[in-house]
DNA sequence: GTCTATAATACGATAGAC
DNA sequence: GTCTATCGTATTATAGAC
């Protein structure tokens, strides 16, 4: 059966991914992964790029199924910072994270890699935005803030600590319990009292006016 | 002069990461950058993965120590942002960040190179925490934040968006404006006036002695 | 669709000449 | 310290039997 080997070879893909990284992420290894013969990986995906790339959506469309109905009764920035933890655990367990990393490592200088990676971490900033808009909409901050620009930042954060996490555990959960800290800011904020969270409104709007420095062309 | 092809291998690796990435970091392609024979990786450094080990510390030295003196002369949250951006394009041009990126993805699953990627990382982290002490020094979240913590996060963050970045440029600039626009909240938090600090102060305290959940053993 | 066999290349690592 | 030469192995990719 062909959609029968192409999935395993799937499956092969991503456990390799995260067992041996994308340095030993070879036709053979996967096929040996997937319990299927080498030359498979050629028939059914042309190469080990393409089987890559391919692995990366189908990863990351099943992952994020897992989560959608779940982001979607989030409803306030505390819930989300919750489920943002039990995630991390979650998809650090299971491999997923992992995944998007060691593919964004290989897609630095193996251009092929590139579009699939950002398609499957596009999954994820979607998610987080739609979510981000809804919990954000009643706080100060709603109207000044790039919630898209947000999204991306915060999965790339996700992304950025995980690696940490894999040669500092200890550090990596210091700097989640510090974001912790400071996302008790903004609800500190969102509780102020209405004279405050004018002058917090008023203030922001002048500092918009002067647009951040850029560094981009 | 053994220094002198010590150095040149040292730079090759780093050169090699930043160019073919981890994958493509073997004996035989990092000799051919640094211009020497193959077999001197061998007897200089013993394996590929301690020439990349000492590689990364060599590296991370010499980088921080081209801005200890301008960190040390920030004295302000918007002076580190404006520092942080300028950081960001020159140390992507120069490919620092992205050796970093790619010894992290290869730590993974490669725990010999775990200890000195860990330790390269550390020396960013140390002056991150020290600019970060001193500028958070007079805000009210001064003694609730974990700095520690934070810079950690920071780097971790750093190390995401670069790996972003290439993959999808235009969405890493949203996401670092995003992140310039989060920072002029806290701005606007320092100079809110007495009375509304007063108000977050006692808010964070109040926050405080509710730590938030972990999800580490 | 799946297998074996194979070609051409690259790899880590070492032995030994200089 | 540096070089050449080399062993044994792993790699991508294809040709052809079944």
């Amino acid at each position: 059966m062909s959609a029968d080997t192409r999935t395993k070879l799937l499956a092969g893909a991503l456990a390799t991914l995260t067992g041996q990284g994308i340095a030993k992420a070879s036709a053979r290894s996967i096929a040996a992964a997937a319990g299927v013969n080498q030359a498979l990986v050629f028939y059914h995906f042309g190469s080990v790029d393409e089987l890559l790339s391919a692995a990366c959506r189908y990863g990351a469309e099943q992952r994020v199924a897992v989560y959608r109905e779940r982001l979607g009764a989030v409803r306030s920035l505390g819930e989300l910072l919750d489920l943002g933890r039990e995630m991390h655990t979650a998809e650090r367990a299971s491999g997923n994270v992992a995944v998007l990393a060691q593919l964004l490592a290989g897609a630095q200088t193996q251009p092929r890699l590139a579009p699939a990676t950002a398609a499957g971490l596009a999954l994820w900033t979607d998610e987080i935005e739609t979510v981000l808009e809804r919990v954000l909409a009643d706080t100060p901050v709603a109207g000044f803030l790039d919630v898209a620009g947000l999204a991306r930042a915060v999965a790339s954060a996700f992304v950025g600590l995980e690696l940490y996490e894999g040669v500092d555990p200890e550090g990596a959960g210091r700097a989640l319990d510090a974001l912790d800290q400071l996302s008790a800011l903004v609800n500190v904020l969102d509780e102020l009292g209405p004279v405050a969270q004018r002058a917090v409104r008023a203030r922001l709007r002048r500092s918009a006016r002067r647009p951040p420095v850029r560094d981009r062309p």
